[in-house]
DNA sequence: TGGTGGCGATAGCCATAACCTATCGGACGC
DNA sequence: GCGTCCGATAGGTTATGGCTATCGCCACCA
């Protein structure tokens, strides 16, 4: 059974004349003939009573007629979704972004989205690093915007952008008038960090070097936010990427003081599977993060 | 788009793998990868995302596969539809059955079939024979049951039985004590017919020879039980086919005569367009007509 | 009554496309 | 690195669907 020969029979029971039917069809008699030949065959009934005074449906010819305009309804549905599925740039687009990153990019970057791609909205899915792979190579996303390094197999990633870290100390610390801060300087005794897992956490860890021991527990704060909050109440210090400092999130309570040069910095990429068909959908979030209003240094290509 | 290729994506949807869903289809994987290949060109989106870690849908193929699953049932349908209808003694037959037979034919027959052909219940239509040759010919009946002669293009005729013809006389008719009668003996004055275009009033007619003018109007019952009824009033004689002068009919205030040898005779058969292809149908319902208990010579093969 | 025209079926040929086997190429894992 | 797994590719063969030409049947008509 073939939708061709479904497409045969219907038009043979609307024309009620074979040669007219096959016209319709764009084939000639004779194909239309065997088709339908064919097919009664294979249904084991005689579908068309063909008489000199036309052609009859039978009884299981009207039936079976009625259910084939069914399925190629159904399946003329078929293209039309698939041609509402053609633009990369409709459809959700299911985004991981690590909990360091999310809370000051995403406002500005559904934002910009809904003007760049307004067919397409994000279904955010905030997790570490590692769970966010995981989700990746399960195909639960399409994309996750987290820090480089990050290196997976079939997992390819384009950079975004670039944002240094600053120090973040109590608005009466000492530190809080100075111009610039050596990495040397910190002290594993006063820095507030965020848990294991996150990978922030590791890169501050790497940049100053390893300290000799961990922060006790009580020297952690669960997001960017607690950890301001903790240097807020005067607990200690804590260094911070400058996008969760600009002067939206700004307070007259601490006061961010950049490194000395080399000020590090932290690279934050959109990674995907090797392979995924929308990438247009990456480029456009890509294009949009870059563009933002954000203190960052955007990468190029 | 094919069947086949609609089969091909739904099998890899569900085993995640080419390989094994080509199995599934017992085709080999390039040729499954090449009608995907194909289908998601012509549709312009990819439907699955090749990974190595094993096969995704995309967003896209989500959909489609969800639509083809329901073209792909919907397609089942026919194969069970046409199966039902396989059967020729299955479904409704539409049989015409001319006045004069119907309501002494119709209560036996339709019993007989009923244990012949428990799954083909009929639909009847009673008509005149002229009637009933266009509702055949425009496919409105599947068969008539008429008398012949019936000569048309493009319908065939399969006898049932002959039944003969007798005089009805009051019963206290002087011909009522007879055992036969001449046709020449009857007399037009006193005879009552069924109005023109009932083609019993003409073979009446033509058995006698044409009479030289028609009967009155005041002469003719509109059904055979009305001319029986105005027999019994005394409003003449008439003649009936004994199917309708069994005991079921008899009463005592008629009564009927045989004719000479050779007795006229009216032959009933069943008629149906040349390429009808329920011929099995129509061969149960000759059978269980030439198989009543009825006063009829039953025609065979 | 023989001719004519309409219609679907048949015959015979051809091109395409569907399928097969064999092989490739990339990627992962030991 | 080397083997293995998996989907894609290459190349050849078959079968399917389509075409033209023609047939056979029947109704209609002169």
């Amino acid at each position: 059974m073939t939708l061709q020969e479904l497409k045969y029979i219907v038009a043979v029971a609307e024309e009620k004349h074979f040669g007219h039917a096959a016209e319709r069809c764009f084939v000639s008699q004779p194909s239309l003939s065997a088709a339908i030949r064919n097919l009664e065959d294979e249904l084991g009934v005689k579908l068309f009573e063909r008489g000199k005074t036309g052609v009859l449906l039978t009884d299981a010819g009207e039936r079976v007629v009625e259910q084939a305009r069914r399925v190629l309804a159904e399946a003329g549905r078929v293209k039309t979704i698939a041609k509402s599925g053609r633009n990369p740039l409709a459809g959700v687009l299911r985004l991981g972004v690590i909990p360091t990153i999310a809370p000051y990019l995403l406002p500005d970057l559904v934002q910009a989205l809904r003007s760049a791609a307004p067919q397409m909205p994000l279904d955010i899915e905030e997790n570490l690093t590692a769970n966010l792979e995981a989700l990746l190579r399960a195909g639960s996303i399409d994309a996750a915007i987290l820090a480089l390094p990050f290196d997976a197999p079939s997992i390819e990633t384009l950079t975004l952008y670039d944002e240094e870290f600053q120090v973040v100390v109590p608005a009466k610390h000492p530190w809080a008038k100075r111009k610039s801060i050596a990495i040397g300087e910190l002290d594993p005794v006063s820095l507030l960090l965020l848990p294991v897992g996150h990978c922030f956490r590791n890169q501050i860890l790497d940049a100053c070097g390893e300290f000799a021991s961990a922060p006790a527990p009580g020297r952690q704060g669960n997001s960017l936010e607690t950890l301001r909050s903790m240097v807020a109440s005067g607990l200690g210090m804590t260094v911070l990427p400058v996008t969760a400092l600009t002067p939206r999130h700004a307070q007259s309570l601490v006061k961010a003081v950049p490194f000395d040069e080399p000020r590090p910095i932290r690279r934050v990429a959109i990674a995907w599977r090797s392979g995924f068909p929308r990438l247009a959908a990456l480029r456009a979030v890509a294009d949009a993060a870059r563009g933002l209003k954000l203190p960052i240094k955007a990468a190029v290509g």
